[in-house]
DNA sequence: AACGGGACCAACCGCGGATCC
DNA sequence: TGGATCCGCGGTTGGTCCCGT
């Protein structure tokens, strides 16, 4: 039996969303807050679905959404949550505040994606001879920068943000990522190391959830679970996942609370 | 200057889980 | 308890921009 439309699609407009359709959204939202999606088109009169609605506030209007490059720290977070967590965008993005799962999800696909292939392809015939300046090189490089379209709404927003007193967990503010990176490399990331996690990380490929083979459990690995899962109850820290947490905390110091995961 | 191809990003689609009644 | 509905997620698509030829 097929699910029916999340709403009767006659009538509803779809594409880009205008100007005028974000204000009576973000007015909306203002009044009522987020949520009850449904109610939303039919108490605006917005021509759209409600799920057009949710994925607009959530990706594009919502306060706090950082826009524009990402820097190499997120990247790099990036890079390890996926090779830890897989494709599990949201799940990822709770490490980002700022950034929405659909910007992470892209980005990976766009930017992340080749770069590590391109490396991947560099690593087989040979390490390189300094892998911290391949990996900082991957981070580094190419942090494309979108212009944001909406920042005549993002201007609308800030009095709102200033404003609201339930915007606890929007546009918190994050250390330097510059210095976070530098403490990568000043603190544990020495070439041994980020060797180790080059290479460890092609070798379980992207898809894979990262674990250290050495505590990983051979009961746990199956015909679907030839990783060790991270949902399993009790997972074995592995190296990446050490590394990341520690980051994920050092990088979130004061501004969040690590999602309890584990 | 015109064209074609690739890159990028916003938005849509469909599915699954959660919740409601 | 089970169907209906809502919400969130991940994958995919379509439109636009950019760059090389």
């Amino acid at each position: 039996m097929g699910r029916p439309p999340c709403c009767d699609k006659v009538g509803i407009k779809k594409g880009p969303w205008t100007p005028e359709e974000d204000i009576i959204l973000v007015s909306y939202i203002q009044q009522h807050g987020p949520g009850n999606w449904r109610a939303v088109p039919i108490n605006t009169g917005l021509m759209r679905c409600s799920k057009s609605c949710r994925l607009r506030w959530t990706n594009y209007l919502r306060p706090g959404i950082k826009r524009g490059s990402f820097t190499p720290h997120e990247e790099g977070m990036i890079i390890h949550l996926q090779a830890l967590l897989g494709n599990k965008w949201a799940a990822i993005a709770t490490y980002l505040p700022q950034r929405t799962d659909n910007d992470i999800k892209n980005y990976w696909n766009t930017h992340l994606k080749k770069k590590l292939k391109k490396i991947q392809s560099g690593l087989e015939p040979q390490m390189p001879t300094h892998p911290t300046t391949s990996y900082h090189h991957l981070a580094s490089e190419n942090s494309s920068v979108y212009a944001s379209s909406a920042e005549n709404i993002s201007r609308l927003l800030q009095g709102w943000m200033r404003s609201s007193p339930n915007n606890a967990g929007f546009g918190k503010t994050v250390p330097s990522h510059e210095s976070q990176w530098q403490k990568i490399e000043e603190g544990m990331a020495n070439d041994h190391d980020l060797e180790r996690m080059l290479v460890f990380e092609h070798q379980t490929s992207n898809v894979a959830v990262a674990c250290d083979k050495s505590s990983c459990d051979s009961s746990q690995k199956g015909s679907d679970s030839s990783v060790c899962k991270i949902d399993n109850g009790n997972p074995p820290l592995s190296f990446l996942e050490k590394w990341l947490l520690d980051e994920s905390a050092a990088q979130v110091e004061g501004a969040m609370e690590l999602p309890p995961i584990f």
